[in-house]
DNA sequence: TAGAGCATGTAAGGCGTTACATGATTTC
DNA sequence: GAAATCATGTAACGCCTTACATGCTCTA
C-alpha cells in the first residue's frame, strides 16, 4: 500500500465535478470562467496535469471522444474509488481553523452535497459551519476588545471581518431552515 | 535596468509592515499568528526566503541585532526603494477583477494606507473599491437571473455570495463615512 | 482570409508547504 | 530535567502561473 498523500481542494473539486456528469477538461474551463461566484479559473497548466494526475490514481478514468465539431476530446468520468473520495471528501468535519479563509471549498462542498447526503446530514453540516463562524467571530471580538490597536484603519478591517462573518451566518442560518422540510 | 518581474501581494505586504515599523522574521510570524482576521500565517519556508528575496532585490536591508534573551536576530528595515514600492503599491486602482476572491489583500491595503495616504485618497480607495462590489454583485444577480440553475444548494451558494459582498458593500460605505471628517 | 472559439497539452521558473535542523533560554 | 518559546534557517517536493505550441472549425 503506497502511502499517498491527500488530494488537494481542487482535485477534491474536479472529482465532485465529474462525479456529478462526465465532463472533458474544456467543459470544466468554461464551468469555472462562467460561474461567477467560483472566483478561481485554472490555467490550462493547472488544469490538465491534476486530471492526469487523478486518472493515475484511479479516481478518474477517461475515454477519447469526438466532440461536436470532429476535434478530439478527453472526456472523464468518476470511478468507483473517485466516488468513493467525493463521499469522504463531502463528509469530512468542518475544521473550524480554515473556515476565516476557505468559505469557498465549504461552499463548494455544500453544492456538491445535494442528492449525495442526506437531509440531515446537509443540517449537520450547516450546524456545524455556523459553529465554526459563531467561534470565528467571538474570537475576533475578544481580539477587538483586548489587543491594543491604534489607528482607525485597523479597527475598520476588523469590523468588516465581522460584518462578512456575520452574514456568512446568517445566511448558514437562511441555508438551513430553507432545507428544513416544513412542519 | 533589469526587467524584474513584480512583487507577489505577500511580499509587498510583508514591505508595508515592515515600513509601518522594522521587524524580525518571528515578529512577522508572530504578527500574522495573533491578528485573527489576516488569516494566513506564513510557513518558516515562506517567510524568511520572503525576506531575503526582498533585501536582494534592495527593497529591505537587515541588521544582526541581539534580542531579549541573548539570542541572534536579523532585524527588516524598508529602504528608500522599498517605501517607494509600498507607495506605488498602495496608489494601484482596485482591480475589480480580484475583488471576488482577494479581498483580504484590498483590506490590508487599506490598514496599511493609513497615515500614508491622504484622507482624498482613501475616500477615491472606497468609493473605487465600492463600484467593484457593485459590479460583482450585480454580476451574481445576472447570472441568477439568465442561468439554468437545478437544484436549491447552487441557488444557495449564490445567494451566500451576494449576502457576503452585500455586507462588504455596506461596510465600505460606512468606512467611507466614518472616515469622513464632520462637518 | 483573418480571427475567434474549440480542445489539449508542454516547459520553465517560481513560490509555498512540510519536515527537519540547530541551539539557546525560560518555565514548570 | 523536560517542555515550551525564541529565532533562523535549509531541502525536497509539488503545484501553479505564464507562456508557448498545435491544429481544426466556424463566422464575418
Amino acid at each position: 500500500m503506497t502511502k499517498s498523500r491527500g488530494l488537494t481542494d481542487f482535485e477534491h473539486i474536479l472529482i465532485g465535478l465529474v462525479a456529478g456528469a462526465p465532463r472533458s477538461g474544456y467543459e470544466l474551463k468554461r464551468y469555472f470562467a462562467s460561474t461567477p461566484a467560483v472566483v478561481y479559473e485554472p490555467s490550462s497548466g493547472a488544469l490538465y496535469p491534476a486530471l492526469r494526475r487523478l486518472e493515475k490514481r484511479g479516481l478518474l478514468r477517461s475515454e477519447l471522444a469526438v466532440s461536436s465539431g470532429g476535434r478530439e476530446q478527453r472526456r472523464y468520468f468518476a470511478t468507483e474509488a473517485g466516488r468513493e473520495a467525493r463521499n469522504r471528501w463531502l463528509r469530512q468535519p468542518v475544521d473550524a481553523a480554515t473556515v476565516g479563509r476557505d468559505l469557498g471549498t465549504h461552499l463548494m462542498r455544500f453544492v456538491m452535497a445535494e442528492r449525495e447526503l442526506s437531509a440531515a446530514e446537509v443540517q449537520a453540516f450547516l450546524r456545524d459551519l455556523g459553529h465554526a463562524l459563531d467561534a470565528f467571530i467571538t474570537g475576533i471580538e475578544a481580539f477587538m476588545r483586548d489587543a491594543h490597536l491604534d489607528g482607525s484603519h485597523p479597527v475598520l478591517a476588523l469590523e468588516h471581518g465581522l460584518a462578512v462573518h456575520r452574514a456568512s451566518l446568517r445566511w448558514v442560518r437562511h441555508a438551513s431552515a430553507s432545507l428544513r422540510p416544513e412542519a
